[in-house]
DNA sequence: CGTGTTATTGAAGTGTATCAAATTGCGTGG
DNA sequence: CCACGCAATTTGATACACTTCAATAACACG
């Protein structure tokens, strides 16, 4: 890893929408002492399933995803993380090895807190375990609603969802056939079909790699979205 | 509601198991103090989905379904919560609505603590806070592996899952074949069809509505899980 | 400029839902 | 306690959405 000059909590853009943004100086400091940075390219992984949690990821640029695979080598994409999000505290809480490993989807620059100094900091500040509470209460609720969709909503419904989830959050990125089937729980085949349908009926546009959304409320509609 | 004589926590046998098994008398009283106790009839709501989060129950007695429907009305159980377990904590800590109903599976007794007391308690007892992340990250971890296992597993072997589960978490109950089908994301038709196979291999023996594992390495087997 | 990955299209097979009807079993009220 | 009625169970037939396999084409990468 090349030396690169050490960003500092205080000063990270992406801290502002983060569960640290509320962190008084002296923490703020604590973590910048404790922590150490850590860059990785596309592909690469940041941990491995099975794998025992040694910390907490903190990612300042890029996209991280979340998957797990079964014996057959089948993947499924859990969540998807962009910059200001923390990875790998459920685990860190639970004292179990991360279920699911961890993959760089484009350049991606993390700064990497031990575990120690994270539960010390969260038992010293009580505030901060009622951010972690909510967050993860956060993360479950949307897994919860997933599995729900996974079991009642069929192919074409989940790429939509998948479509709307991943063009909204992370717009810069073109994702692959594969990697929207991987999170819609579907084949790349079935991908390209549904594509080839919303594009036959305007809801999107594809040039190429990028999919563009042309009818929003159509595809809300198609991925059984109301609000 | 029946007047019946109040349930201490500090004498409560189901505390023993509980997430707030290592509280101080001061914070059991608290608890005393503000808690009420409800029963329920097997069928009866303890809370519906879309409601606001008015505290957390505390399951005595009794098993709770936590599910969620979709708009055609298919349900899907999410969580099975028997004595000891804390109900109602995620839509707590998120400040969300409840995103599944509870139902009361068999003659079910709880105690009912309101929110303020709750985040009260939580707020002054860093342990319990950090109890409650490792809890809710246990759970987490639950439902990252059923949403893989919905979208890679076949019915039968999330049947034979759900049979696992079931059958062993809660072995009193003799589960519906609405339920199992439920639980596992199909029809009571397929349920149906599975058990016969199983039965036919001599895994499983059904003698009226009651399911008996014979041969549980062979079940884990079709559930695809190793272990 | 070659090589491996991704995209695309087609054809075939099958797992599982859906629908329908008969039977059993259970709880309720007479 | 029995009978009734309704819900759960069981079995069969049908349909079709989706996966799987295979083969070509386009693209990105070193």
């Amino acid at each position: 890893m090349a030396a690169n000059p050490k960003t500092h909590c205080n000063t990270c853009e992406s801290r502002a929408y983060g569960l640290l943004c509320d962190l008084g100086q002296n923490e703020l400091s604590a973590i910048d002492a404790a922590k150490f940075e850590q860059k990785y390219k596309p592909g690469q992984n940041l941990f491995y399933s099975g794998n025992a949690a040694s910390g907490l990821y903190c990612v300042v640029s890029g996209t991280v995803k979340l998957e797990m695979q079964d014996e057959s080598g089948k993947t499924q994409i859990m969540q998807v993380q962009g910059a200001g999000s923390l990875i790998g505290y459920r685990a860190l809480f639970s004292d179990q090895p991360y279920v699911a490993s961890a993959v760089a989807v484009d350049p991606v620059h993390v700064c990497f807190i031990p575990k120690t100094a994270v539960l010390k900091l969260v038992q010293e500040n009580p505030p901060l375990a009622l951010k972690f509470l909510s967050q993860l209460s956060e993360d479950f609720r949307m897994m919860e609603q997933r599995l729900q969709r996974a079991s009642s909503n069929s192919a074409p419904e989940r790429i939509a969802e998948a479509l709307l989830f991943l063009r909204e959050n992370f717009e810069e990125k073109n994702w692959t056939r594969k990697e929207i089937a991987e999170w819609a729980g579907t084949t790349p085949e079935t991908v390209m079909r549904t594509l080839a349908d919303l594009e036959g009926e305007g809801i999107i546009e594809q040039t190429g790699r990028k999919i563009t959304i042309k009818d929003r409320a159509k595809l809300l509609e198609r991925a059984k979205i109301f609000i």
